[in-house]
DNA sequence: AGTTGTGTTGAAGA
DNA sequence: ATCTTCAACACAAC
């Protein structure tokens, strides 16, 4: 399940992996997926241009492409497009080079076999020009690529967009997103003001609408409630302002210290190497249903809040 | 072997 | 408007 820890860590490694590199090519099994227009019409327009980078606001991805090839420079599509992805459930982005020698370092791990990475519905053919070409690597297209980015997605959930730069932003479900919870304008009075004016809802659902905070889902919320020792079926409007600054402070600490450990594999998340996050070694909470409590010994019990699972500690949180 | 739970999001229903 | 329910989909667990 990508939260903003997750999506953090594959924007990282994008920007590492594949900023500057050219789109050759594209393939899909999966059609569907690609909301705004067909297969061909996508791999055309993003045929040619260069990756400048990858950014994300909350659980959603950007991966900004240069305006056109030079010689299409009067087209209509000459500026910059965006692809905007979001990995729904299952979703990952894998980054695979194809080396002239691909030996595997000592050491180091591949983890392409495993299930979770083997629902590969889509693939950007990319060259990166400063790895050597495999002469025999070539797309469907015909043109040399040296490394894939690609996206797996078991249960199929997840979503592609591609629009011009200067239109991704004003996209109904992008200009709908609250403030992104680990940017800078996510500060203490930010989240004051956003509580005042939600003062019955409960704390544990507000935490996880995107479209009041973004990038908070189902894991974090669980993780933040039980650090700030707040249980989350407590309406916003009765909550103390010291709670409410535990809270703000625990929202900052609990998805920094997820990004430290690239993220929570407690299932079929994985990096863009195919690796698992190390959060879920550490969670206190979230599917720890029947352990104890780590603080005072309590059984974690399961509770259902608005349709989905939240993990409590009863001892703990009040 | 059929049913259920899983969780993100948008759309439909109340 | 605002809340709740469901569907999209595949698979593991029961």
């Amino acid at each position: 399940m990508p939260e903003l820890p997750e999506v953090q860590t594959i924007i990282n490694d994008l920007n590492k992996k594949i900023k500057g590199d050219t789109v050759v090519g594209f393939w899909s099994d999966w059609g569907k997926a690609i909301k705004n227009k067909s297969v061909s019409v996508f791999t055309k327009e993003i045929t040619g241009r260069k990756i400048l980078g990858a950014r994300r606001i909350g659980k959603n991805i950007f991966i900004d492409l240069s305006g056109g090839p030079a010689r299409n420079a009067s087209r209509s599509d000459a500026g910059g497009k965006t692809l905007y992805i979001h990995l729904k459930m299952t979703g990952h982005l894998l980054v695979k080079k194809k080396e002239v020698r691909s030996k595997k370092k000592a050491g180091e791990r591949d983890y392409s076999s495993e299930r979770v990475n083997q629902y590969i519905h889509h693939i950007w053919y990319l060259t990166d020009p400063n790895l050597r070409m495999k002469s025999k690597s070539t797309n469907a297209t015909n043109k040399k690529f040296n490394k894939t980015l690609e996206f797996s997605d078991l249960r199929k959930f997840g979503k592609i967009v591609l629009d011009d730069t200067e239109k991704i932003s004003n996209l109904k479900e992008i200009k709908s997103l609250g403030v992104d919870a680990m940017s800078k304008e996510f500060n203490f009075k930010k989240f004051r003001e956003i509580l005042f004016k939600k003062p019955n809802a409960k704390i544990g659902i507000l935490l996880m609408d995107q479209n009041i905070i973004s990038g908070i889902g189902n894991i974090y919320r669980s993780e933040i409630l039980y650090e700030s020792g707040i249980l989350p079926e407590r309406k916003v409007g009765e909550l103390s302002s010291k709670e409410i600054k535990n809270i703000f402070v625990n929202i900052k600490k609990v998805l920094e210290k997820a990004i430290k450990y690239r993220g929570t594999s407690d299932s079929d998340y994985r990096d863009t190497d195919g690796a698992p996050g190390g959060f879920q070694k550490i969670m206190k909470v979230y599917n720890q249903e029947k352990r104890k409590c780590q603080k005072c010994g309590t059984i974690i019990t399961r509770k259902t809040l608005g349709q989905r699972s939240v993990f409590v500690c009863l001892g703990c949180q009040k």
